[in-house]
RNA sequence: GGAGAGGUGGCCGAGUGGUUGAAGGCGUUAGUCUCGAAAACUAAUAUGGGCGUAAGUCCAUCGAGGGUUCGAAUCCCCCCCUCUCCGCCA
């Protein structure tokens, strides 16, 4: 959410950022209410600063024995006139909260203007060399082949989308998950387990409500969500809460299970395990001092390349453009992993900063030493890595002539074999 | 799920209709003292909003939201949360 003040000063800015995200324009209505907003609280509070003194008045002629049903009869109609602007003030207010919710985060000035995919700019691409003698499969043909994976008993037990992981790929999931946290925690992450269902402010502190309800899998009995990414609990760990300055930055690293609808997204992305409903990732959430949050941007993306690199695995970065990022970011990074055996380009890792726009919302604020005053921090976060992608990488990369899978090096030593198959 | 108790500032805690935005303590910050530190002493110390160039001023806020009243931390309604006991349970 953005700062009503930002809006009011600098229209013309936000105005370009809503354009530039192909969002829908509300600030004619927006400044409309808030002027009819600030003209009703002038006017009632000159009301209430009256009723106030009058009944300080009553209590001083009470005290002395005095009557005061002139005063007190005097009031009763600015009582009602107070009633009515509250009323009024209230209705109002709820419509521009609608409606604020509604402008999106204004993107950095470092972000490429742009409105599809292929707009995004390509900031890096590693150069191994994948060169190999024979033609690798597809990571599905192999799990089926080994029978890693049962598609088919996941749809009967839930559902399409909810496959089993089974015997040495359910280890090798569990070893990779390990490896993530180890690398975070050696970064100065702290790790942290979140509960995977989170209530309905979490969700929209994050930004999920509104706009995105549809991504989530609800339990209504108990107005609840399932989590899409571990960003919604983590980063509402400190909501309504004031951060020690000196604290900061405060690093999260997660792992969770994440369930998305996915709600049409149907067709050849889905195959094996290219798209899911329920999958793994560990995420990294950072909350940092407003200056130093683009700094920390670039480290989170660092943080999260290493992985791919020590995996050896080909992987380029894209800057996302404008009109491809999202509503709640100012920047955003998104990691691709290569998987040969299908030819195309997976996204693995998402980066992204958004300033103070979720802060905001959840109301996370610290003291700024200098300034004596309130500020909210900065949240970023970052996936490293989602797993289900990175495992179709490592499947495919890592598959021998004879149709096993080889152990990656950096993960051996989780566990107690070094092929499958 | 049932019964009871409770939710007050960064923290603890007083306060049951009238200068209570809120005593007192702790903490924090600054100053005095000290070679320095500690202790002691002195002072300052909520957030958000409206108007204003500013100084300032007004309004709101005692878990959330409604209500009663000239006036609510205090009374009523409803919701949320915490604790204790019982029940259920990995």
């Amino acid at each position: 959410m953005l700062d009503i003040k930002t809006i009011r000063e600098e229209t013309v800015k936000v105005r370009a950022g809503i354009k530039a995200k192909n969002e829908v324009d509300n600030l004619n209505e927006i400044l409309e209410l808030d002027e009819t907003r600030r003209k009703i609280i002038q006017q009632v509070e000159k009301l209430k600063s009256e009723r106030n003194s009058a009944s300080a008045q009553v209590a001083k002629l009470k005290q002395s024995g005095e009557s005061a049903d002139d005063i007190i009869s005097k009031m009763n109609n600015v009582k009602i006139s107070i009633q009515e602007f509250d009323g009024e003030l209230r209705v109002i207010d709820k419509k521009l909260e609608e409606l604020l919710l509604t402008v999106p985060n204004i993107p950095h000035e470092s972000v490429p203007i742009g409105n599809s995919p292929e707009e995004n700019k390509i900031v890096f691409e590693s150069k191994i060399n994948l060169e190999s003698k024979f033609t690798l499969k597809p990571h599905w043909e192999i799990a089926e082949k080994l029978n890693l994976i049962d598609f088919e008993r996941g749809s009967k037990v839930t559902g399409a989308g909810f496959p089993f992981y089974l015997s040495k790929l359910a280890m090798l999931q569990r070893a990779l998950i390990n490896f993530f946290l180890d690398s975070a925690n050696l970064k100065g992450y702290q790790e942290i387990l979140p509960p995977i269902v989170v209530n309905e402010a979490s969700a929209r502190g994050t930004g999920q409500i509104p706009d995105k309800e549809d991504l989530m899998y609800t339990v209504e009995r108990d107005e609840l969500y399932l989590i899409p990414t571990a960003e919604v609990p983590v980063s509402n760990f400190y909501r309504d809460e004031i951060i020690d300055e000196k604290k900061l930055p405060i690093k999260f690293s997660a792992y969770t299970p994440c369930f998305r609808r996915e709600a049409g997204s149907y067709g050849k992305d889905v195959r094996g395990l290219n798209r899911l409903h329920q999958f793994d990732k560990v995420e990294l959430v950072k909350f940092t001092l407003p200056e130093k949050s683009y700094e920390e941007l670039e480290t989170l993306r660092s943080d999260a390349e290493d992985l791919l690199n020590k995996l050896r695995l080909k992987y380029r970065v894209l800057l996302m453009c404008t009109g491809d990022m999202g509503f709640t970011q100012t920047k955003k990074y998104d990691l691709e992993v290569w998987s040969q055996g299908q030819q195309k380009w997976l996204e693995v890792s998402s980066c992204s900063n958004f300033e103070n726009f979720q802060s905001r919302r959840m109301n996370i604020r610290f003291r700024n030493s200098i300034t004596q005053k309130m500020e909210f921090v900065h949240t970023l976060n970052g996936s490293a890595l989602a797993l289900p992608r990175v495992m179709a990488a490592v499947i495919e990369q890592y598959q021998t002539e004879d149709g096993k899978i080889k152990i990656p090096d950096v993960i051996q030593k989780y566990l107690p074999f070094n092929i499958i198959g």
